[in-house]
DNA sequence: ATTATCTTTGCAACTTAGTTGCAATATTTT
DNA sequence: AAAATATTGCAACTAAGTTGCAAAGATAAT
């Protein structure tokens, strides 16, 4: 068993969902890749499973309610998920780091170690969430 | 004529596009809301005038490119445009302002007094635009 | 190890969002 | 008023995402 694969599995367990094979392949895809992945990634990256489309659609919205997964904002195209941090859960997300995409290789990445900017609403107004995405260049397209 | 009729009117001239009554009724609507639109929402209130799905799908890019309208970042759900500035033209947009949305009533609005925050990305990376959205509760939804 | 229980999957069918080609129509220019 | 050009409406399509349900699979209890 490789260390994702263990990796992988204490997850589940940790969260209490079942060890099937979809679960695993998606989960160790996402240590494998570091950046964001769109259901239309995931399915192109797993073809020789073979999962049904909803199947993957279900274990993403799983992972979501988990805490495992947290969505990425993304303005054109579809969803987007990254792998949480230690810290987020069924209850709650902390996904409060800015994202960027490279609008040349596309790949969208947490950069969890830039916070979100304070940011002061007008009066009356009560900020519960954030997002902040960057759009450029990555470190190996403006190479 | 209406105030929003000849606004809109002076509008498309402007940009070199025919009036056309879907043109019209489209930008017409953007003034009276003051907030973000998606393409069923527009469908949905210009009902009685009947236009064609595809021709609001294209009103609503051409509007894009002329810089007469921008997307706004909304994580779930689909693509939403508010009005630009006067800054924007066929050229560049200068939607550089956060943008909020209500979690009660769903209203996306423009801030265009909150400049965006200032980023370091990670050298290396180049940062060419940004997105900054909010959501809460807006002024009404809150009091 | 077998059975019972509960979860997850795969399929089919559906909804919603968005796109493309093209002929008919409307707008502007001359 | 006719010619030139832009825009619309229709039909048909692609792509993204959802729902219900029966069959298969995973875990827990015996």
């Amino acid at each position: 068993m490789t260390h994702l694969e263990s990796t992988s599995l204490d997850l589940l367990k940790l969260h209490g969902l079942r060890k099937t094979p979809c679960r695993l392949a998606v989960l160790e895809l996402f240590f494998r890749e570091r950046a964001a992945l769109s259901h239309q990634n995931i399915e192109q990256q797993t073809q020789n499973s073979n999962f049904d489309r909803v199947t993957i659609y279900r274990t993403l919205t799983t992972f979501e309610e988990k805490g495992i997964l947290h969505r990425v904002p993304d303005l054109e195209g579809q969803a987007k998920y990254a792998l949480c941090s230690e810290k987020c859960s069924e209850h709650a997300h902390h996904d409060a780091h800015v994202h960027f995409k490279c609008q040349t290789c596309e790949k969208v990445l947490c950069m969890e170690d830039i916070p979100l900017p304070e940011t002061a609403a007008p009066k009356g107004y009560q900020v519960k969430t954030a997002s902040f995405l960057l759009e450029g260049l990555c470190a190996e397209c403006n190479g």
